[in-house]
DNA sequence: CTCGTTTGTTGGCTCGACGCACAAAGTAGG
DNA sequence: CCTACTTTGTGCGTCGAGCCAACAAACGAG
């Protein structure tokens, strides 16, 4: 019906950029007149304008549309070890506000957690107001295991965190207008990563690490989340049997040869400046760069005995997902020069085939913030399915704005 | 628009069985009257019948409607290492056809196996058609690495065939007038075990044990493919480094632990009838049985061997896809009641928060007919998406019909 | 036997989509 | 500079599809 031919075109724009009526028409199969008479909807709704023409051929130029991102707004929002943080992105996918507070979630009670990530998603929402436009949903990503029919966070080992409601504890702290979803942290990164459009990004592996090391699983466009939600859990693949024993309680997982903790553990020593929990990761991380750099051997066979087991880890996902891309993410990426080589390595070998199967290593540009621009963007979901769901609040809006 | 609206009816009396008119517009949120004409050209294209009345409530009694199979059939073949085999699935999933000639194929020339998959596949649509049934497609399995975009069976260890174009050649040799679909075998095995309709069968892994180990994921009631199709090839995930040589010429992929050859060489030794590769499969899977039955500690060990390494990758991928249930299929289902609890030991041990994520394991009923009854599937998968497309050749068949 | 309940069908109505024609706005070429 | 051609965007008539309401049919309950 209706909603899903505008959902369509709302994606074209999104996926391909701007283009006249007439290439949409072309392009999705519909006639001129029915393009003209969505796009002039979509105009109508706020979520598309004219932007120039498009002269170079023959004929009469058309007039260009292309997505007006200004209209409304997704909330991401991330409750992590060390932090707290939200971001707002618009239609477009340009940050409109973002906030960050640091907390050390572990030696905090949860209801002050919860109230200070509600605080931070009021002022946050509160921006988006001030920016004159509409937030259509928050996505909170939380790291650890969650069961997503019930909302219900099981185990969240770094966060020190069992069974605890998110949903509901979030949704009665807001009060919000708009939906409130709760997703896996590694997911929503995953979803930052995969964008829509990109045929190279339709199936991604991402690999995200940071004290503990998550990921998600892009397939064929669509994020996989599992029976209960818990897919993507891959820091808890055990591939050392006797190893070093995890967070979780288990012995030889693959975050406890990958994860940062691994990491700087086998760099430094124990009263060494990069094993101060004090000191922000991004100076640490900054450190092992630099003593790299150097020539350091210590600090360079550390990297080198991650990359391996990163590389083990790759292969085996590799070769059950098939992935088109493997996106290093968190900390991964900040060393991710140091990483790719050892990996690309465990790739060529352990997948048949690989000159036709291998897949491509490439890292993140996200940063830390991957997971919450996610969250920000399953959000925006909502209106790319089904742009008529803005209508009511703008509708509202402009009879406010008329009084 | 229309189609989309029949392809849900269609779906939903398929999913969830015979029922009145009136159930399937409040299941699906339409009109009577809608579901009313929605059924009526469903029964004018033959794809639905009615079937008797549904008495017991109160008021007058809705006469029910059911899928009616019998007008078209898809057809799923399979090429594997010791035969070659199809059989014809009609709408509602009955057995309308079945051949399978033993063949060894990696001692046959190419040309040869594929014009005996080819004839097979010819003398199995004449059955249909003697059946009175319309053939709507035919999807085929390949043991091996299969390129989906370019239908190019890349590597094919046990078949020992590399770079065969198995979608044109067959097409080729067949000049059907349905679509002709190549597909990986475990691919194939994992539609087969993922029933729609059954929420606990949405997200299903299935590890399929041949003389090779493969397998397939469906997530979401979607089957992943991949980026160039190679998703599910458990077999050569490596598991143990510095282990036994594979076929595909590498050291300690998944298979060498846990494939059919691997239970064998540890139960028997090479002058064992077990070891005769003349010996039909069941028959030597039988003789393993009853040795186990018998408590033959050699027998057993090897049992216990291949259970531990089947449950260490099983826990591996659990925790990467959380499936709600993994099928054990092909030779696996055979031994399964010997290899299930091991697998599930390490399952518990393998994920954290068992309790919450733990995936049932169940055998299926399959044996090794799955992947051709797949490929029956996934070709009548096309009705569902859009029944209208059976109506040319039913309305060319009623005209010749009349005449 | 009558009433209430549920089912399946029919007819009037509205809305959205498609095809077509037409005006607008540029390029190519003499 | 002017004409012919090409492409774009829009307006209008027609048609088909779905929704609402009403109605006949078929059964259980009392």
């Amino acid at each position: 019906m209706r909603s899903a031919k505008l959902s369509l075109v709302l994606r074209q724009l999104r996926d391909q950029g701007p283009r006249s009526r007439a290439t949409l028409a072309a392009e999705l199969g519909l006639t001129r007149s029915a393009a003209s008479a969505l796009v002039a909807e979509l105009v109508e709704l706020g979520l598309v304008r004219p932007a120039g023409l498009s002269r170079g051929g023959m004929g009469r130029p058309g007039t260009t549309v292309e997505l007006d991102g200004a209209a409304v707004c997704g909330i991401g929002a991330e409750i992590n070890a060390g932090h707290v943080a939200t971001i707002a992105l618009d239609l477009a996918g340009a940050v409109v506000a973002e906030h960050r507070v640091p907390l050390d979630v572990s030696r905090s009670s949860v209801d002050e957690v919860l109230d200070r990530t509600a605080e931070l998603v009021a002022r946050t929402d509160a921006d988006v107001a001030v920016a004159g436009a509409a937030t259509v949903g928050l996505t909170v990503g939380v790291a650890g295991l969650l069961d997503r029919p019930r909302e219900v966070l099981t185990l969240g080992p770094n966060l020190r965190w069992r069974d605890v409601a998110v949903g509901t504890e979030l949704r009665g702290r807001l009060a919000a207008a708009y939906p409130v979803a709760i997703e896996n942290e590694g997911n929503l990164a995953a979803l930052a990563e995969a964008v829509p459009g990109d045929p190279d990004r339709r199936d991604v592996l991402v690999l995200f690490g940071e004290s503990g090391v998550g990921g998600g699983i892009v397939a064929d466009g669509r994020l996989l989340r599992g029976h209960q939600g818990y897919a993507g859990e891959f820091g808890h693949m055990i591939v050392e049997p006797g190893g070093r024993r995890c967070g979780c309680g288990r012995i030889g997982c693959w975050e406890t040869v990958t994860g940062l903790r691994a990491l700087l553990d086998a760099a430094a020593d124990p009263d060494d400046p990069l094993r101060d929990p004090a000191l922000p990761l991004e100076e640490r991380l900054a450190e092992v760069n630099r003593r790299a750099d150097l020539g350091d051997t210590r600090t360079l066979a550390a990297l080198d005995r991650v990359a391996g087991w990163v590389g083990v880890g790759a292969a085996i996902l590799a070769n059950a997902l098939n992935p088109g891309v493997i996106v290093l993410g968190g900390y991964f990426a900040e060393v991710g020069d140091r990483l790719r080589p050892a990996i690309e390595e465990h790739l060529l070998a352990g997948v048949p085939a690989p000159q036709a199967g291998g897949a491509r290593v490439e890292l993140s540009t996200l940063g830390f913030a991957a997971a919450r621009r996610g969250g920000a963007l399953a959000a925006l979901d909502a209106v790319f399915d089904d742009p008529t769901t803005v209508a009511a609040p703008r509708r509202a809006a402009l009879a406010g704005g008329a009084t």
